[in-house]
DNA sequence: GCCTAATGATCAGTATGTTGGTCAGAAGAG
DNA sequence: CTCTTCTGACCAACATACTGATCATTAGGC
């Protein structure tokens, strides 16, 4: 039985474009597939499916072939991770605990 | 058995990063989580394990979740994506096809 | 204060990811 | 041209994610 899951066009183009940047900095580094894979610690038919940009692959093995071959996630500066992650938590503390049921739209957006 | 993974501190911070913001954008639309869920095609305990920041759930589903709240993943502008897809790609096009044993790090970074 | 529903947490079963292996084809070095 | 090894693709076995359910706690609307 299949479960035959669909994404959104963005969702799989952004996750495909990582996989280019990783590809692209793998080279650039001059590692070959099976160089990379024993760094990140995965199997080369993991590499494989993180480049070809499936969605299947988990977030952490994708983060962290990304970090060793040095795509920036979100930020440029890599120390500016830690300041953004508290950012975000202190717009979080002043939105209220739990939402009602409203299923409104407020869309204050970013 | 465990296989107890390691990661980087630094794709540990991005998927944490990626979770608050992602819940976030969740607390500003107003969604409860079982109503984000639904809208993703998920489980609430998957979604809780992505807003938590954890390493295991696909990249897939992490990134469609982020698309249903708005968070922006690598540009601003969502059409840009496409753009990206293409520089990067024409980038890697220049490179040589496979990489030699040499295992030196060049290292011209990005 | 009461009541509803959101959140945080855990679980067993099923679906799926991940691995290590293998194979064919071909790019690149000499 | 020759030889090495990188790449792309596929497989079965094992490890793990994902689901749907349930429970306790408690925030927020009234």
């Amino acid at each position: 039985m299949v479960k035959q899951r669909t994404y959104s066009k963005y969702a799989k183009e952004a996750a495909f474009l990582l996989g280019q940047q990783i590809k692209l900095g793998r080279k650039k580094r001059q590692w070959s597939e099976q160089n990379l894979a024993v760094r990140a610690g995965i199997s080369r038919a993991t590499l494989q499916k993180i480049e070809a940009g499936e969605m299947s692959p988990s977030i952490g093995l994708v983060f962290e072939v990304a970090a060793l071959v040095g795509v920036p996630l979100f930020e440029q500066d890599s120390r500016a991770l830690a300041t953004s992650i508290e950012l975000t938590q202190s717009k979080i503390a002043l939105l209220p605990k739990r939402i009602k049921n409203k299923t409104k739209a407020v869309d204050d957006d970013f």
